[in-house]
DNA sequence: ACCCTAGCGGACCGCCCGGTCCGCTTGCCC
DNA sequence: GGGCAAGCGGACCGGGCGGTCCGCTAGGGT
């Protein structure tokens, strides 16, 4: 027996990580500007992380898991399906305002890599758009049967994150678009 | 003297480029393959195109010219600004739906290159969506001079092309999202 | 206190990238 | 028709990628 090992390394790798995935594109980022970023060693990370795709899934993995919170913790006041479709539409006008936000994660990556539809970080981003859909057609539904209204609110929610992917470098007033977003979907539900 | 450089040359570099780029992304297309698919040397392609980014540069001004000429068809018949915003909106929603459609190009630009904001590309897309925003603004602005309608039209685009970029891989449906963009359009310049 | 092993940083490998250049080929000029 | 220069395909180069592995080092067991 020796060293015990670091019991955060995996952390530290992930962080390092999904900064770097998110910040400037998963192809740009190089595994050894994300060790050195972390402080440690290409052999720890290729022992928590095969291969990069397993990193890559991770790190959407971690987002998955982050926006998944942040949307139970909008919708706990939501009472209606009414409220819940506001309160989801709010809460993303909300995060595309926050400076540094660069748009979503799984969109992102999903128009980064149009190919490879079987790699594992594909699936990830394609299950997590899907229940975001399958959310908004539940709550949607229950207004409007037809599912115009979802088509609608996905719409909104899909343009407020394409925005926020660029509209920074043009005129950076995405909070505009936020609430335009907020107040039109406050007039459809109704 | 000697042999007679062949006309076509460019063109061809570039249409293999072009449609190479829209549909597997800039990075993930090396110039060794681009010059395979257009059956040329390495020579030809460097002595049109100094650098990557120049072809990169103009393969978006290529498709800004062709969706510029897009728009100014579907914008003939539009007599009122009502009718513009909802020629504009019909004309991605057709685009869209077209099979082989991958979202929009300099959106994609954007996603992929998040950094190097001074480089030749990055301002080509940058202009154009500058330039289409302007024209969606001056004709919403003639309806709506708060300039809320504006928002709103330009997140149905956004929204759309978005879509377009993945739900392919979804449920492919999005010839379903144009239908209710248009008609959400329609509805909201009344 | 010392050994011995697990932990670990970083040198290293093959590959493919963007970009350069060599030398074969082709067809105009006389 | 033959010579020769411009046209051109593709071999080549340095560098950075993803991924492997070597050897120093630190610290628990006796």
């Amino acid at each position: 027996m020796a060293r015990t090992p670091a019991p955060d390394t995996r952390d530290r790798i992930l962080g390092a990580a999904a900064r770097l995935f998110y910040e400037h594109g998963v192809r740009a980022v190089g595994m050894n500007r994300i060790i050195q970023e972390a402080g440690t060693g290409k052999n720890l990370l290729y022992q928590h992380f095969p291969e990069k795709a397993d990193l890559v899934a991770a790190y959407l993995a971690v987002a998955r898991d982050v926006r998944d919170s942040a949307a139970r913790l909008a919708l706990v006041d939501a009472r209606t399906p009414a409220d819940t479709l506001v309160a989801l539409v709010a809460e993303v006008a909300a995060k595309v305002a926050e400076p540094g936000f660069r748009g979503c994660a799984f969109r992102n990556y999903l128009a980064e890599f149009p190919d490879d539809a079987d790699a594992a970080p594909t699936r990830v981003a394609r299950d997590y758009l899907g229940a975001s859909r399958a959310a908004i057609d539940a709550a949607a539904g229950e207004v409007d049967p037809s599912g115009e209204l979802a088509e609608r609110v996905w719409l909104l929610v899909d343009g407020l994150y394409s925005q926020a992917a660029y509209r920074n470098r043009l005129d950076g007033d995405v909070a505009r678009a936020g609430a335009a977003a907020v107040r039109l979907v406050e007039a459809l539900v109704r």
